[in-house]
RNA sequence: GCGCCUGUAGCUCAGGGGAUAGAGCGCCGGCCUCCGGAGCCGGGUGCACAGGUUCGAUUCCUGUCAGGCGCACCA
């Protein structure tokens, strides 16, 4: 609607313009929006005040003579009125809202589907955590904000790729194992104690008890490469199948896991190191190899491979994104948290280097998660262990609640999560209220069943018996899900849909409190039905996105 | 010091060059002989500060102040 809106003024301007009632003009970015004020119109647009300067003229006569020249063709249009500075007013026929009610229960599960992204592939990398620990509150908020970007920009016709990028290599691997060590040691009686830069969750000492249960002791007096070899090896494939079940039980499945030791063994982070010495953005000082970041606006240049040989996480990461561009990928986009702000210019700066086109790299800064409970800050650490994980938190608050409560904010805000808040199972918890209204809707179905009688074939129904207010305004909500999609998608900013989903549930819940859906009057209880099995469609359809359940009972 | 993010209602947060700035929670009143009261209806205070651009700024720009996070041959 809006849509077809914008392209009538379009053609307004253009018939203006050859009828000789505007000069030539360049077309400006006008809005057509849904106006605050009910009295101003279904739909409202700026565009005549923004076209003054070129066209010297009066933006309310203006107004006027783009009026003049709207397409008759436009449907549903009521009547349009100019106001106040020269606001074009549409006014629409209460009715065209109605129609998105059978197409979304035609549609099912595919209602509010965009053709968006046309096909295109688009990769989603997201929590990529060190596999040295357990995920925390950090990792969870990356989780769910990761997979929703994905899930949308699925729904809004892109092919996605979801990734995880293992960090299996370099010095923090180094220290990993030595921390197993230190705690081999300890477990079998030798003194030892976790080095600087170690590890000191206990769960790293429950996995060398197991280690130690299924191998025993025998690597006490190997050679030590031997041994930590071994105990990094157990380790890893302990902890990424442990990160694996965790995100799995946060409703989180990958399409790949990529593993960055991978690419040192494949030869990619040399290859790549060659292809910028090749380009001449790479140079040697003081013994290491550097990159020349500075020539692409980066304020420092960067080391590639340090003085004793070995690359640097950036070389691999480098290497690991040229891959990602090598296998096709038409958008790439990386959910970082706000602490790696610093390496996005970076690694804008290689990838032009290398030749790509830094814009198909996008990261989301995702701002720190601060955690209350009982009323006090938590203070998250992997260093020393101390941090709520994300499996935890799943079975503390359940995963709808938490998965909700993670994507309700923005991905700039200093998100603030309040344990007990989201653990409450009442009415203060928003995900119930939304949940609640799935299942009010299921409920009533049930009620219909038992009744003996059945939904109605959507043809069959007389939509126009929906006069009541509460219902043109929750099929007006509900016509809107295709572009809340869009718009979602284009900003990768699922708090859109998680706002929508709630904006709906309350249009739902007011209407069901003021009106029946069963009643003796068949055609106005069959036109109800409809109604809301389309809205049960949309709750549904959107909380999928979102990685929240629609339970048919609470 | 430099860079990034953020300052909006008591609290947690949306919004955004335009016509009367929203939601949830909390607080105070109402509402079930009726499809689920985890619901509905009503009640109110606010765009950190100072300049600038604009017909119009809470929104854009600059500066100030405050908070968070970065500024490694760590990842």
């Amino acid at each position: 609607m809006r849509e077809g809106l914008k392209h009538a003024l379009v053609d307004a301007v253009k018939g203006a313009v050859e009828a000789g009632g505007l000069p030539p003009v360049e077309l400006p970015g006008f809005v057509v929006e849904v106006p605050r004020e009910r009295e101003h119109g279904d739909f409202a647009t700026n565009l005549a005040m923004l076209l003054p300067k070129q066209a010297r003229m009066a933006p309310r006569k203006i107004a006027e003579v783009l009026l003049e020249n709207l397409p008759r063709s436009v449907r549903w249009l009521e009547r349009v009125e100019i106001a106040g500075p020269g606001f074009i007013n549409f006014y629409l026929d209460p009715r065209w809202v109605l129609e998105a009610v059978p197409l979304a229960v035609r549609q099912r599960s595919d209602y509010g589907r965009v053709r968006l992204g046309r096909g295109r592939k688009v990769q989603v990398e997201f929590v990529s955590a060190n596999p040295t620990g357990l995920l925390h509150m950090g990792n969870a908020r990356g989780a769910a904000l990761g997979d929703s970007i994905a899930s949308i920009l699925d729904f809004a016709g892109w092919q996605v790729t979801r990734e995880y990028y293992i960090n299996d290599a370099g010095n923090q691997i180094e220290n990993f194992a030595l921390t197993l060590e230190a705690r081999y040691f300890q477990l079998l009686g030798r003194e030892a104690e976790v080095p600087e830069g170690g590890y000191h969750g206990k769960d790293i000492i429950d996995t060398v008890r197991r280690f130690i249960d299924q191998h025993g002791g025998g690597l006490l007096e190997a050679d030590r490469r031997t041994r930590l070899d071994a105990l990094v090896k157990f380790a890893l494939a302990e902890k990424i199948g442990a990160i694996k079940q965790s995100l799995a039980d946060f409703g989180v499945r990958y399409d790949v896991w990529f593993s960055e030791q991978s690419l040192h063994d494949s030869g990619k982070v040399a290859e790549a190191i060659s292809r910028l010495r090749e380009r001449g953005h790479a140079y040697e000082h003081e013994g290491a190899l550097w990159f020349k970041a500075g020539a692409f606006g980066v304020e420092k240049d960067e080391v590639l491979v340090r003085k004793n040989g070995v690359p640097t996480y950036f070389a691999a990461d480098i290497a690991y994104h040229m891959d990602k561009f090598e296998r096709g990928f038409d958008w790439v986009i990386n959910i970082w948290g706000a602490d790696h702000h610093g390496h996005v210019p970076r690694m804008k700066g290689a990838m032009e280097a290398l030749g790509y086109d830094p814009d198909k790299l996008h990261v989301v800064l995702m701002q720190l998660v601060r955690l209350f409970q009982g009323g006090e800050l938590v203070r998250m650490s992997k260093r020393t262990g101390q941090f709520v994980t994300l499996e935890e938190l799943v079975e503390e608050v359940g995963r709808d609640a938490a998965r909700y409560f993670f994507v309700l904010r923005s991905a700039d805000s200093h998100l603030e999560f309040d344990m007990d808040l989201a653990r409450k199972q009442s009415n203060e918890n928003p995900v119930y209220y939304v949940q609640y209204a799935h299942a009010r809707i299921c409920s009533i179905f049930r009620q219909l069943a038992e009744q003996g009688r059945q939904l109605p074939d959507p043809g069959g129904v007389n939509l126009e018996l929906l006069q009541e207010e509460a219902e043109l305004a929750l099929a007006r909500r509900l016509a809107d899900f295709p572009e809340e999609v869009t718009l979602a998608a284009r900003q990768l900013a699922p708090h859109r849909i998680a706002r929508y989903v709630h904006e709906v549930a309350g249009l739902l819940h007011s209407f069901y409190n003021v009106h029946r859906v069963i009643t003796d009057d068949l055609e106005l209880s069959n036109a109800r039905l409809l109604l809301v099995d389309a809205t049960r469609v949309v709750l549904r359809n959107a909380l999928g996105l979102l990685g929240v359940s629609a339970p048919e009972k609470m």
